[in-house]
DNA sequence: CCCTAAGTTGAGGTGGCTATCAACTTAGAA
DNA sequence: TTCTAAGTTGATAGCCACCTCAACTTAGGG
């Protein structure tokens, strides 16, 4: 690849980094073509398409973000403690990272190595899970296909009071959280959605335009 | 006013009211001209806009569907099966009907007699929390601005599971249930939102375009 | 320094939606 | 029946976003 390039595709991924960040991974291509300095159409040439841009930048971002969220939860010696912080800091990367609160909550049908961190994640958190369950500090229907209920909401709470009430979430989530303890727990109308389900829900929500972004 | 164009008003009126309920409020109007059989130019001289057309047909069925939950919420001799029971049933109606989805969980500025509804809703919603906090039976720390979580909760829910799991909302709303009896009450992080940041978000919801689209 | 493959550009086609308006049609009173 | 105010229409303009491509520019090997 020449240099020009090469120099083209550094500028478009810090770009669209920056956009993903700040309006979510629905931003117009044309904006980030823009804040590169380069033509929509070199966009296209060097990724082509969103999916593509998306695997490029987000992967790295997301992995970080997430493995050091698993440490800090992994540290903690209570696992009710752990779960709980896990998802804590997980909201947070949705509250102040509008991509990150969008590579959590859908997926991306052509996004690969990004889905492939996302299910590590998810197996990650199947681990807390567990932990909580074995202390008996989680109640015991709950399970690692819930999660996305918490990530949508938070996703949903986070977009609509971002810049009214940055903090509002925490306040969405304290309530959620408080019926996941095994003494909050009484019997679920509904079993869980499939593995599948998930998936599937999760890429509808992703083909979606404009999800609930600006 | 002509006798046709009455009857065109009345038949975009119908219109609107299926296809709002299909697609959500924010379904394009010339989807619902074409239905009523009419141009989208007739839409925009009979009722001027989308907010005067929601205006126009959401009110009745808002206030018919919320009477008749409260009604229901009432006859229980429990308060806090009164007040689960309205919200479970506010559930019902999301998911049966995106445009009352909308309808409750976002404001459209020039809705008038819609928000009056709404409001009027919400004062009865006080009621019930009220009372279920008078017999001990709700966490005291949760408020009628906290409402709008659940709304925007399980509209996303809804929305995002509808076509693949229908029944799917019922669980994550008792999850969230759980959490709001007194016995699983910890302390918040963060106090309420107040009402009008409560309507400035939920304004904020309706004007953008798209919502979670389609 | 020249030449060409690699790369970029920006205009333009596509599509979906909103909103308006001059020209046409029609209800219904006189 | 006639006439006109009321009403409808379809074309159109404006947006915004996606995506493509022929024409142009340039890096960098020889």
């Amino acid at each position: 690849m020449r240099r020009d390039a090469r120099r083209n595709v550094e500028r478009l991924a810090t770009a669209a980094g920056q956009i993903f960040r700040e309006r979510g991974l629905d931003a117009p291509l044309e904006e980030i073509a823009k804040a590169a300095g380069v033509s929509a159409g070199t966009l296209y040439n060097r990724f082509g398409g969103r999916d593509a841009l998306i695997d490029a930048v987000m992967p790295d971002v997301v992995e970080a973000k997430v493995r050091e969220a698993m440490v800090r939860a992994e540290a903690e010696a209570d696992p009710w403690d752990g779960f709980t912080l896990y998802l804590t800091l997980l909201c947070e990367m949705q509250a102040t990272d509008l991509a990150v609160s969008d590579a959590v909550s859908r997926r991306y049908a052509d996004a690969k190595r990004l889905n492939e961190i996302c299910e590590a994640q998810m197996d990650g958190v199947r681990g807390l899970i567990a932990k909580a369950h074995a202390a008996g500090r989680l109640r015991a229907d709950f399970t690692a296909e819930d999660l996305p209920y918490l990530l949508w909401t938070t996703s949903t709470v986070v977009r609509a009071t971002a810049s009214r009430a940055p903090d509002a979430w925490r306040r969405a989530l304290a309530f959620t959280l408080d019926g996941l303890r095994p003494a909050a727990a009484h019997p679920l109308p509904a079993p869980p959605l499939t593995a599948e389900q998930v998936h599937a829900v999760m890429l509808d929500l992703g083909a979606k335009r404009s999800g609930q972004g600006r």
